[in-house]
DNA sequence: TCGATAATGCACTTCCGTTGCATGTGATAA
DNA sequence: TTATCACATGCAACGGAAGTGCATTATCGA
């Protein structure tokens, strides 16, 4: 808890309960949750408090928000010396249409994409839906 | 107009004064539109009704829906010959982040994706973020 | 300890997708 | 032609999620 604390200071974040508790939610947590997750984890917590909690820390590049396509935004923390960099940091998710989980799949980066002329690429997202390991086998 | 009557008729869809008119819109545009737009082209007609439209395209392989990472869904039609196969339609589509505007590259296909053991891929979508032709030389 | 600054909680709004139900319209059969 | 039926349309309403304004509370620094 305590290399938690030193990690958020070294952020500039302010050190309150909440939002150790919903740091160390997201890493204990091997894949990406939405906002209702976290706060069915919390329910005698705000929304709101949750809402930007979370936002503060992808201000702050400790989390990255991701869209698998059920329209309904995750997250999941950066790995160590993310910056979410366009470049660099690039993966790709996998979105289980069956138990509904998504995952990061951080050791898959993003194969080069061209654009047609004229076009600047920024961002590329990139989601596999399909069945995960644990639901495949049922 | 009576090409597009033909073409709704060989799908099983009756023909309405709106389905038309909405088919000819979707088919004037180039780029993918969310039902905002449409309801903004018809203020006459209920959204439900425009929603529902929208929607027996799509059931009936006419549009396919794009999901570009703005939490708004968008539809296009579907290129001649396309059932939305996961296998052989797969394209990648470009949201250009200053017009708003999400356009398909359908000749771009979407390069193989592996995952690890027991994933099993049933789909995907590609999303690239950037600056549009037309946005990128201002 | 005090004051400033930031975090939290509460109420509220907006937007989009979606559904139920009543009404209208167009095709079909008697 | 008329009766009937299926489907399209319009209206109202709901629900989930994101987002905002403001009052209150907690935290940090002087």
């Amino acid at each position: 808890m305590e290399r938690i604390e030193q990690f958020l200071e070294s952020r500039n974040i302010r050190i309150t309960a909440i939002r150790l508790l919903v740091y160390k939610f997201l890493a204990e947590k091997k894949v990406a949750v939405a906002l209702g997750d976290i706060e069915n984890a919390f329910e005698k917590v705000d929304r709101t408090t949750l809402y930007r909690t979370v936002k503060t820390f992808e201000e702050n590049d400790i989390v990255h928000q991701i869209d698998d396509g059920t329209g309904i935004a995750k997250y999941a923390l950066c790995e160590a010396g993310c910056h979410c960099d366009i470049k660099t940091d690039l993966h790709l998710h996998f979105h289980c249409s069956h138990c509904n989980e998504t995952v990061c799949f951080t050791d898959r980066k993003i194969p080069q994409i061209k654009v047609p002329q004229g076009f600047v690429a920024e961002n590329v997202n990139l989601v596999v839906k399909g069945l995960c390991d644990k639901c495949s086998c049922i």
